[in-house]
DNA sequence: AGCACGCCGACT
DNA sequence: GTCGGCGTGCTC
């Protein structure tokens, strides 16, 4: 008889092993088929991955135990052995479910919930204006008075266009009624439509040959030695902002291609690095295959389905994209490696790097890391010898580094200045609008959008079911909690004292506003989530400010990335120390990346560039390197804090999180967490902190309480956090809290 | 985490 | 006598 090893969807770390079944003679099952099988007393039904299939050798009383699988759910098996090492793997490295790993290599959607395939092309409601925009309008203003929320959606559509219903209701706080009066009144049309268009417009191939400089053409060659065997773990590929990283990147690709291999290029996020994915859609035409969250189910499946069946070699895509099924596999390239997007925050809670490392050893591939501010981590390793380190150190198209102004806020501020605008940006503002030159201002601030207090008492608005303050869209006027989505329309007035709300914090609508009165007349295009979300892209709004050459683009961490504009002679970053004061070991090295990113970016074009930091510790030393680029004097401090610290890279990061309802049970069974883990590391030179709140200490009513460990991630310290959770979820005193193990969290 | 089994109190 | 409370232990 026939038994498989299976993966079952319903186990939990605590009991996940592989649970043997018996295969019936009329299933045909292979490694890595997808099947249901019954598992529980109650014998429900669940979902499983065949891991490996062998002849009985138990018993017969062992043998009637078994269960039978139920159906087999692929007419070929989706996943293969290599895939099945590599979840198990997983599984160990991240502290997952050897099921979570397997449906993380799978695109979404391919999934069976309760037995029912979920629909395969989905549709959204998308609603249209039936009637011409100004008839709109002029409807709109009749109707304001007898039906607000009515005259609000004809407005938006007015301004938009075609807007999914979904999006209008969020930003009219329209129901779905609304929409249906509308269209009973003959305004406004709805149509189904499939989900995303492809996003790829076909672009002509470039064949053209690249030409390198010299230094590139150094870098190249040394990297290519790697890629025909004589390899490190990895190569760091440590570019300065723009000395061309990715010139070396195509090389690299069409070497790979040439010896009839497949290459895998990993970008932090798709919607930030239009222009890279534009040059390898053009450079690679139609052999490459870009996965992106706007796919749709089917979409997905197909450009999945391409990669897998060889006929396509280059896949781009975001962090999953580490699992894409190439054919040969010969080479992946993660480009800006420190972004802490390629760390998955749920589970499988895998950092997309070391599974690239993975595959790529076991497929005999070269792994490059690029980055123009390496993480502290890949460094490292790159000075240990671990990687093999390249460098690119000047800039293509040489140009002087830009002047660099730091701007004391506090000194502003004594000076009767309360804006978020320093006399030093202003003067240098009007400059570049006297010219026709181009500005870019930066907020660096997490989160979108501003908090609302009362004037009078001071009273603020928190989420009633997370521990975090709402915070206030002006694109649709409403309150919304960012983690549970909760939201509420934002009151006239205090509900405490019936005082005046105010806007506290600087969000770009109020830097905006402060720039329209400063600047009277001037364009100003703002780029933040609100204003993406509604006007659809990215590109729209850059081209915007591109060709529409609007004098001043302002946005959030979005303005920081891709944006390689001749005419923009001018960056500030308002609130550069906002991300230092954060209670993370690595808020320095996030602080220092994105203002020598914001700096690098500045004057790449034939004028000169000049950038303003804005800062109220403008002596602050990650400020002073960051602001002039000097990526290894901060490497050199940096390394040495956390060495003193015991902080990676230097030792690694382990956590245990637990997260329950009741508070007080929550902490208490971190409190016995902690005091497992200091029975078991007793005598090691290893460190355990708290427990402490997570970052977020409250998510959906659930609290959080995290018990950390700095020692080195090894089997024995692997087995130990995970037998701890397996005890953790058995231990009765633990009911109601679940507990969950991640390594170096990026919160 | 589910889910059944089992051993105690209220109710037809 | 039986229905259902939730404490306990297992999941091929």
């Amino acid at each position: 008889m026939l038994i498989a090893k299976v993966a079952v969807a319903a186990a939990t770390v605590a009991i996940d092993r592989p649970y043997d079944y018996a295969v019936p003679d009329n299933l045909s099952v292979a490694v890595g088929s997808r099947v249901t099988v019954p598992f529980g007393r109650g014998n429900r039904r669940c979902e499983g991955v065949v891991l490996a299939l062998g002849e009985d050798d138990g018993t017969k009383a062992r043998r009637a135990q078994l269960k039978n699988i139920d159906v087999s759910l692929d007419k070929s098996p989706v996943l293969d052995a290599d895939n099945v090492r590599l979840a198990v793997w997983i599984s160990d490295r991240f502290f997952c479910t050897v099921y979570e790993a397997l449906r993380a290599m799978l695109p979404a959607g391919m999934w069976f919930k309760d037995g029912v395939q979920r629909a395969r092309d989905k549709t959204v409601k998308t609603v249209m204006l039936a009637i011409p925009a100004e008839e709109a309008v002029s409807l709109a203003a009749r109707v304001r008075a007898r039906s607000p929320k009515q005259a609000d959606v004809l407005e938006t559509l007015a301004r938009t266009g075609e807007v999914s219903q979904a999006e209008l209701t969020y930003f009219t706080g329209a129901s779905g009624v609304t929409i249906k009066t509308l269209e009973k009144r003959g305004a406004v049309r709805t149509v189904e439509r499939e989900t995303f268009r492809r996003p790829q417009t076909r672009v002509t191939p470039q064949n053209g040959e690249l030409t390198l400089n010299d230094e590139q053409t150094r870098a190249y060659e040394r990297l290519t030695r790697l890629l025909h065997g004589e390899r490190a773990e990895a190569a760091l590929l440590y570019g300065v902002t723009g000395s061309g990283k990715t010139s070396v990147y195509i090389k690299l690709i069409q070497d790979a291609l040439d010896m009839g291999k497949s290459a895998v290029v990993l970008v932090p996020e798709i919607a930030l690095t239009p222009q890279l994915v534009g040059i390898f859609a053009s450079r690679f035409g139609d052999n490459v295959a870009v996965l992106h969250s706007a796919l749709s189910v089917g979409e997905r499946y197909d450009e999945w389905k391409r990669i897998r069946s060889g006929a396509v070699r280059v896949a781009v895509g975001t962090r999953s994209a580490v699992f894409a099924p190439v054919r040969d596999l010969g080479l992946i390239i993660l480009d800006e490696e420190q972004e802490h997007t390629y760390k998955s925050e749920n589970a499988p809670r895998y950092h997309a790097r070391e599974v690239a490392k993975f595959r790529c050893v076991h497929a005999g591939a070269m792994l490059v890391l690029g980055s123009a501010t390496p993480s502290i981590e890949s460094m490292y390793a790159a000075r240990s010898g671990k990687y093999e380190l390249v460098r690119l150190d000047t800039r293509y198209n040489e140009k002087s580094n830009p002047g660099v102004i730091i701007a004391d806020m506090k000194r502003e501020l004594r000076g009767g200045n309360g804006g978020s605008i320093s006399e030093e940006l202003e003067r240098e503002l009007h400059l570049n609008i006297e010219r026709g030159e181009q500005s870019i201002l930066f907020i660096n601030r997490r989160g979108t959008s501003s908090l609302i207090a009362c004037g009078e008492c001071g009273h603020t608005f928190g989420c009633e079911r997370c521990s975090v303050s709402l915070t206030y869209h002006s694109a649709n006027g409403r309150l919304m909690c960012h983690y549970c989505g909760f939201s509420m329309p934002r009151p006239d007035s205090c509900p405490e004292c019936g005082g005046k709300l105010r806007d506290v914090g600087t969000g770009t609508q109020r830097v905006e506003v402060e720039l329209k009165a400063k600047f009277p007349g001037v364009k100003i295009v703002r780029m933040d989530a609100d204003t993406v979300s509604l006007a659809h892209s990215h590109e729209k709004l850059l081209s915007s400010f591109r060709d529409g050459k609007a004098p001043i683009l302002l946005g959030t961490q979005m303005v920081a990335k891709g944006l390689d504009f001749e005419n923009v002679t001018l960056v500030g970053v308002l609130l550069a120390d906002m991300s230092l004061y954060v209670n993370d070991y690595r808020a320095n090295e996030r602080t220092f990346s994105l203002i020598a990113q914001v700096v690098g970016r500045c004057g790449r074009g034939v004028k000169p560039g000049r950038a303003v930091i804005q800062t109220y510790t403008p002596e602050n030393e990650v400020i002073q390197l960051a602001s002039r680029q000097d990526y290894d004097a901060f490497y050199e401090r940096e390394i040495t804090l956390r060495a003193v610290a015991n902080a990676p890279p230097t030792r690694d990061l382990l956590t245990l999180t637990a997260s329950g309802l009741d508070e007080t049970a929550v902490l208490a069974a971190c409190v016995r967490l902690r005091a497992t883990l200091d029975g078991y590391f007793k005598g090691t030179d290893t460190r355990i902190l708290g427990p402490a709140p997570a970052a977020v200490a409250k998510i959906n009513n659930r609290f959080r309480y995290r018990v950390s460990l700095m020692c080195e991630n090894n089997r024995r310290a692997r087995d130990i956090i995970s037998h701890t959770v397996r005890e953790f979820a058995k231990d009765a005193k633990n009911r109601g809290v679940s507990a969950f193990a991640d390594v170096d969290p990026f919160e």
